[in-house]
Formats: C-alpha cells, sequence, structure tokens
DNA sequence: CTTTACGTTGACGTTAAGGTCAAGTAAATT
DNA sequence: AATTTACTTGACCTTAACGTCAACGTAAAG
C-alpha cells in the first residue's frame, strides 16, 4: 500500500507552489506517474522532492542537484560504473566539506561579534547613561 | 602604508572576472576609491570581496550578503542600535546552524553510499567475474 | 446542470547574477 | 606620433528558477 499524494499536498507540505513542482518535473528531477492526465506522486518522489529543497538550501544548483540524486537511484552493474559512482560521490562530499568549513569560519567570526556587541551593551545599559 | 589594487589584481587573485567586481560595487557591495576614473581597492576592499565570494559558496543571494557584511563595517552608539544588530547576528547564525545540519546529515548519507559501493567493488574485484 | 475544486498545458514575464561588445580615456612604450 | 596596455561607462544579451495568467479538462456537490 504506497502511500501517494497530489501535487496540492505535496506543495503544501514543503512550502512551495505547484509551479515549482511542475517545473522540478519538467527540468526532470521527478517523474511522478499520471491518473487520467493528473500527477500523482509516491513516497519515493517525496523523498526525491526532499532530497531536492535541502540541495537548494545548501546553495546548489537544479543542475548539480540532479546529478547528485540521480545518483541515489543507480544500481551500478559494472566495475567501471561503480568506480565512477565512487569518484562522483568523493568528489560531491569535498564540495560538502568545503562550505563546512567556510560556516564553521563564518560562525565564529559571527560569535565573536555577537560577545563583543553584548559586551558593549551591557556597560551602556550600566552606565545608565 | 596601506596597500592597493587594481581591479585586474583583484579579480586574478579571487579567479573571477573585473565585470564580475564592477557588478558588485554596482550593487554596493564594495565602494573602491578613485584615481582620476580608475578603481583603487585597498585591503578592506579586498576582505569584504572574500567575505561576498564565501557568502556565494554558502549560496546567500547579494542581498542577504550585503545585509551580513554591512554589519562588519557598523559601530552602533545607540542601545537600539545594538540590539538590533545582535538580534540579526543571532538570526544569521541559525540560518548558518541550519546549513550545518544539512551539510552534515548529507555528508553521512554519502559516507554510508560510498562504503556499500567499496564493499561492492571490493567483491566484484575479487570474484574476479 | 452548473458551480466549485483541483488539476492540466502553454505562453509570456521577471529577477538575480553576471556575459559580451562597443566606444572612449589615459598612461606608457616603441 | 602611433601603438599597446589597462581601464572606463553604457547598452544590450543570457541563463536559472520560477511567477503569472489564460484557456481548458473533469469529477463531485449543490
Amino acid at each position: 500500500m504506497g502511500k501517494v499524494f497530489s501535487i496540492a499536498e505535496l506543495s503544501r507540505e514543503f512550502g512551495i507552489t505547484t509551479r515549482t513542482v511542475r517545473f522540478y518535473e519538467d527540468k526532470r528531477l521527478l517523474f511522478p506517474k499520471r491518473d487520467g492526465n493528473r500527477r500523482v506522486f509516491n513516497t519515493r518522489d517525496r523523498v526525491r522532492l526532499r532530497l531536492i529543497l535541502r540541495g537548494k538550501r545548501l546553495g546548489f544548483s537544479l543542475l548539480e542537484i540532479r546529478e547528485i540524486i540521480d545518483l541515489y537511484d543507480k544500481d551500478p552493474t559494472e566495475v567501471k560504473q561503480l568506480q565512477q559512482l565512487i569518484r562522483v560521490i568523493r568528489s560531491h562530499k569535498n564540495s560538502l566539506l568545503l562550505k563546512l568549513k567556510d560556516i564553521k569560519v563564518t560562525l565564529k567570526e559571527l560569535q565573536n561579534r555577537e560577545q563583543e556587541y553584548c559586551k558593549l551593551l551591557s556597560k551602556k545599559a550600566h552606565s545608565l547613561n
């Protein structure tokens, strides 16, 4: 009993418009089935959508995202394919590690700023100036 | 003796085009001085540019980036301003923490995939099939 | 039976972030 | 003096990622 979803349900759940969902299908990031002419999404489509939005939050383009999540659906049989897949995964891991570093540095900087300003604030507040 | 840079030097250093640098000035993310009509960048501009590119790597829009790095140049005198600044910093910290989480989850998933495929690969390789 | 709800395709519009090209300036080199 | 090098502004072009709007389909409810 695979659960299914309408386009409205999905877009409501994820806080996006139906236009966006259709757009993602157009760009071949989603492949819903049809009931008549209406789109019918299953749980796998839903997972894909979740991955897409996560990718977006991390600043990847839809094209990059497609490449990445397509990996999740491959079942490579040949050794060559397997090796290629591993290479792609590693390169993606690397790009994420770089972002991780960027974020940590930025967080540290913001942390310092915040402390500085908080100190300043408490000073000002106490000297009822 | 503040060091200065031409537009070409900066764009070379950061691997972007001069058009991009000019565009950032247009959008008021950079404010180089002039020598005649030529732009002259100082080390502070350079720092700003570095921050801009870091922001881009993390998927922020130029507008968001401007808001963020403008914080770095403020020297708030009033308590109200100070409090506002702290609020903005915290909200930005939060959005970064969310991204951090996204990244960690994704990295873990990729890690699992990679291991899985590596095992599969070594199996195939050994069974000289 | 027609209104309402939910969906469809198609076409055109918009915004962000630059690319590209033309025409001009200004100092340095040949 | 003429060329080269580095830079300027201005105008229009492009691409991604949707928004918006029109016209149509269909199934259920009043």
